[in-house]
RNA sequence: GCGCCCAUAGCUCAGUUGGAUAGAGCAACGGAUUUCUAAUCCGUAGGCCACAGGUUCGAAUCCUGUUGGGCGUACCA
């Protein structure tokens, strides 16, 4: 890749006036040029010299085939200009290669959990932002040369398991307590799995064997449930771990030596707390509760453990809103089984879903949420990929459903999907079922075919800085501004023509354009359109 | 009280390892079309980047304080 070229050759030339060490991605696309460096600004302190100086100094010094132009500007900024050869075999590339920009392994594992929704009720609205973002997540990851699962974790043990299971038996149970269990569940789900169970086993005693046995047969229909809604969402796991399985594994045992071994377990008022104060918490967690049951956060760090014992380098959990204070914990936990692994707690943020400006009530079927499947009945999954997928996560959103359908026609999906279906029209109409693979460079002296291709020449860089920040909004943002450009194009450039070298120039350009379309879409999860259907909004 | 997140155009939001003139869509106004699908393009208007200081050659971006909002602060999960 060019921009890889210009930085080797910027970085010897600049090695002649320094030795320090500048590896930071310095290259920049600009609005002056095609792209540009802030480089002499840098070394300015190092060189005690003024950047305008070093620029020149630089330029007088630097070569190299691709680049025809480079000056210094408002004070030292470095501005380069591609030849036209140059951009025309980076179109090639892209062409070319079928994974342009995908970086090779570089051995890492990384395992992302997200979701990880109790097996209690249906997957609700913010599961689905968690899913999307996880699965986008993953997908660049592995671009940027990691090797990722996904995983799911199931909590299908402890208080709220038995709770689920009373809340079940309760409808089918001749001796039953009089009162409905506080905080039970109450979804009219329940009372369905209830009339499931009823209709295998009949009527059942009030006992502690049928509750378990309503809460694993509950589970089981959740589970089944769960896994209809998240393919009907696009969202795939690689990994499914109960947390029964861990309990039986033996790793709370193990964590629970770990962390007396390190003198970091301490008992007081009868229970047992990790001094987790220390390290990133602010305060020591129970971990075993004064009644001998443990808290969520011992099994949750048995785990953890578990993931890590599994070899992976990075860990990514995904959680929702409402797990803000659990992340300082969770990271003394994970640091005091292995430091050197990497754990990236992040919180995708609330989404509050509106209609006409209201607070949006759907059904009270499934109680105050809003599943899976009410969603699908009310909007265009692949609408709400990309409405959810262009906010940074850490943004609460506030997502109007009426607008979303009433404006279909300025959704910022259809906006890319429309680029990505006028290219496929326009080479429909021409009749053209292969790329050409012919091009002048001399197409690039038109200003809009300039930026499409520096544009493309953007979208790996875009990816490799998404897997380092998680700013996952890159993504659907930059495949406005490329869609923008193609609109622009276009409209300003008939491309089927009598001259067809000419319009065998263009048609290349335009594959590559939407090759990388394609591409980002993908990894977004959405299908690439062909040709726009009219909707009936 | 303490901790974390947030505050950018009328609205929804982009814009951070500090960079050159702060952007897009919607809404408003004006133009382009009997088209390679106008689901598009071009233009006008709209900003004290919450406020006040600080660091820097340079701040929406970093630091401190203030104001206003969200979340967390369980022997819940």
């Amino acid at each position: 890749m060019i921009i890889e070229k210009l930085e080797q050759a910027l970085l010897s030339t600049i090695s002649k006036l320094t030795s320090e060490n500048k590896s930071k991605q310095n290259i920049t696309f600009s609005r002056f040029s095609d792209v540009s460096s802030n480089i002499s600004f840098l070394l300015a302190p190092v060189l005690k010299n003024s950047p305008a100086n070093i620029a020149d100094k630089i330029i007088k010094d630097f070569h190299s085939d691709d680049i025809t132009n480079i000056k210094s500007l408002n004070g030292g900024f470095l501005n380069f200009t591609f030849t036209e050869n140059a951009l025309k075999n980076e179109l090639m590339e892209i062409l070319s290669n079928s994974n342009y920009g995908k970086k090779t392994a570089n051995g890492k594992r990384v395992n992302i959990e997200f979701i990880s929704a109790n097996p209690t009720g249906p997957l609700v609205l913010v599961n689905a932002r968690a899913g999307f973002t996880g699965m986008l997540l993953s997908n660049i990851m592995q671009f940027a040369g990691y090797e990722t699962d996904k995983e799911y974790y199931v909590n299908d043990s402890g208080n709220q398991i038995g709770m689920f299971g009373m809340s079940i038996l309760y409808h089918i149970s001749n001796n039953c307590p009089d009162e409905f269990p506080e905080n039970g569940y109450r979804g009219l789900y329940i009372k369905d799995i209830a009339e499931t169970i009823k209709s295998e086993s009949g009527t059942l005693d009030w006992n502690n064997e049928n509750i378990k046995k309503c809460s694993d047969r509950g589970i089981e229909y959740i589970l089944k449930w769960q896994k209809k809604s998240l393919n009907e969402f696009g969202i795939e796991f690689d990994n499914w771990t109960y947390e029964s399985n861990i309990r039986k594994s033996g790793f709370i045992d193990r964590t629970i030596d770990l962390f007396k071994e390190k003198g970091l377990l301490e008992e007081k008022d009868n229970a047992v707390f990790f001094r987790s104060s220390g390290i990133y918490d602010d305060k020591d967690r129970v971990i075993i509760k004064s009644d001998g049951t443990y808290s969520y956060l011992l099994p949750d760090t048995a785990y953890h453990f578990n993931k890590i014992e599994r070899g992976y380098d990075i860990i990514i959990d995904i959680l929702g809103p409402d797990h803000h204070g659990y992340i300082n914990r969770l990271r003394s936990a994970v640091h005091t089984i292995n430091e050197k692994i990497e754990i990236r707690v992040l919180i995708a943020q609330l989404i509050t879903l509106l209609k006409n400006g209201e607070k949006f009530e759907m059904s009270k079927r499934q109680g105050d949420f809003i599943t899976f499947d009410e969603l699908k009945e009310n909007i265009d999954i692949d609408v709400l990929k990309f409405i959810f997928l262009m906010r940074k996560m850490s943004q609460p959103i506030n997502f109007d459903i009426e607008e979303a359908k009433k404006q279909t026609m300025d959704n910022p999906v259809y906006y890319v999907q429309y680029a990505h279906a006028r290219i496929c029209s326009v080479f429909d109409k021409a009749g053209v079922k292969k790329c050409p693979n012919s091009i002048d460079e001399k197409i690039f002296t038109i200003p809009e075919a300039r930026e499409l291709i520096l544009k493309m020449m953007e979208y790996p860089y875009i990816i490799y800085s998404i897997a380092q920040t998680f700013e996952i909004q890159k993504v659907g943002v930059y495949l406005t501004e490329l869609a923008g450009l193609l609109h622009k194009f276009y409209h300003n450039h008939r491309i089927i023509s009598d001259n067809v070298d000419d319009m065998n120039n263009k048609i290349t350009l335009l594959w590559g354009v939407r090759k990388i379309i394609s591409n980002g879409l993908k990894m977004m999860n959405i299908k690439p359109k062909t040709r726009m259907e009219n909707n009936e909004v």
